[in-house]
RNA sequence: GUGGGCGUAGCUCAGUCGGUAGAGCUCCUGGUUGUGGUCCAGGCGGUCGGGGGUUCGAGUCCCCUCGCUCACCCCA
């Protein structure tokens, strides 16, 4: 036998036992973000390099190590999509959805790809379902997007789920407040742990995140974002927890909150369940109301989010999931013309509607029978070379029929007919 | 990229001090009832992740390597 081969690493097939659960989360994304108004948009699995170059920052892991880029036969560098955000802003912009009626609500469901080790709830390929809001900056588009996720995320039974908002300011008090940060930091260098000090001018805010004692020390001292937004961003802010508060959805404030990717301003979240892994972010989003800009459309506030749909699934309960019910399963008993009989009755059924499978694999009567309760066939046709039957499988009762007559006679008992 | 754990049939696993590979489940066949979900019997199925070494002999010991997995990091 030649070599195994095995699906990549990080990669993983969905086996039909899993693929219920997983429409399940798309028809609950459907009805959730449908229901708000939300229409779903598809863009390419990949797009040029430069696009996620810009959007999502050269700083972040994501674009500094986590993508999947190669050189195509025109030699364009293209990425596979490692986020879902700077595509659909794309998008925005190149369609002239500016002139629709805004915000412009979008949510999406796809795979997308980056290049880390995998664990539990962590993979090269995975899945998002994501909503976007494009083109307001009220704060109501904030609170109803962070509502929309929770509500997502309650309907699919995540367990155990947090959410943790904090602000991030806008542009120009976020640059004056990181001048501050990374001051505080250089003074205390020697006292910071070395992957944070390697990244004080890379991404100062990380330092909130270590569990270094030095850094933690220094930490406690440094200025924090949310205490320096510009009264505009503290009142946006202000306005997204009245709307939260209002509508019953708790929530911590998480000075320190921050998100890897750089187009974050304003209003960030994250959705996290206690009953995941290491990786407990099932997950967020916030505001990027300079991205579409950055990417060559005009001016148009954004906000979004991204959730994992393996992780949903992980932090769900197991939810068993009925198999479907089979009308008819047609068995042969004889030889080739009793095949083609069985054929022409399993073919009758499926025009009439029935769900009706037919014995593939050359079993024995019993086999057959076998096959037909394991799919839970409601009735069997037993068609032989001259005569057939048929037979009730909840009931056990059996009686001799017309081969012609077979479907005509279930669509009566069952009352499928017209 | 760095650590820890693990790699024996499709799946879950056993394999004693190194002696030449087993169970349960699944699947197929037959019997029990002329044809199902019970029970019984049988069958299919494994280069013991791969390579090298020690040994008369390695699934068992040693080295290397690959893979899976959890964690760091980061995020969904």
């Amino acid at each position: 036998m030649a070599e195994r081969l095995q699906a990549p690493r990080g990669t993983f097939d969905v086996l039909p036992d899993d693929s219920e659960r997983r429409e399940a989360v798309e028809s609950a994304a459907r009805r959730v973000l449908g229901g708000a108004g939300y229409r779903r948009i598809e863009t390419p699995a990949f797009e040029a390099t430069e696009l996620f170059a810009r959007g999502v920052g050269d700083s972040t892991d994501i674009v500094q190590k986590e993508m999947y880029t190669f050189e195509d036969g025109g030699g364009r560098s293209l990425t596979l999509r490692p986020e879902g955000t700077a595509p659909i802003c794309r998008a925005y912009a190149e369609h002239g959805m500016h002139r629709l009626p805004q915000p412009v609500k979008l949510w999406y469901l796809g795979s997308f790809f980056r290049y880390e080790r995998a664990q539990a709830g962590r993979y090269r390929q995975f899945w998002q379902v994501g909503a976007e809001a494009i083109g307001s900056d009220d704060p109501a588009v904030d609170a109803e997007s962070i509502l929309l996720l929770a509500t997502l995320l309650d309907e699919l039974d995540v367990r155990e789920v947090r959410l943790r908002i904090g602000s991030l300011g806008s542009p120009d008090s976020r640059v004056a407040y990181r001048e501050r940060l990374v001051a505080h930091l250089r003074a205390h260098e020697e006292e910071l742990a070395e992957e944070v000090r390697v990244r004080i001018d890379l991404n100062p805010l990380r330092a909130f995140d270590s569990d270094h004692p030095g850094t933690r020390e220094v930490m406690r001292e440094a200025p924090r974002m949310i205490d320096a937004l510009s009264p505009q961003d503290a009142e946006h802010f202000a306005a997204v927890r009245a709307m939260l508060d209002a509508a019953g959805q708790p929530y911590e404030v998480d000075p320190t909150l921050v998100r890897g990717l750089d187009y974050y301003t304003r209003t960030v979240f994250e959705l996290t369940s206690d009953a995941l892994g290491a990786q407990s972010g099932v997950g967020g989003g916030g505001r990027y109301d300079g991205l579409v800009e950055q990417l060559g459309g005009r001016q148009a506030p954004g906000m979004g989010w991204a959730a994992g749909v393996e992780r949903i699934l992980l932090a769900a309960g197991e939810q068993p999931v009925a198999a479907p019910e089979v009308d008819l399963f047609v068995a042969v008993d004889g030889g080739d013309g009793a095949r083609t009989a069985a054929f022409a009755v399993a073919a009758e059924g499926r025009r009439a509607r029935m769900h009706a499978q037919l014995e593939l694999a050359g079993r024995s009567l019993k086999g057959q029978l076998k096959q037909a309760a394991r799919v839970r066939a409601r009735y069997v046709a037993v068609v032989g070379d001259t005569s057939s039957a048929l037979r009730d499988m909840d009931t056990g009762e059996q009686t001799d029929v017309e081969t012609e007559t077979i479907v005509a006679r279930i669509l009566r008992e069952r009352g499928l007919g017209a």
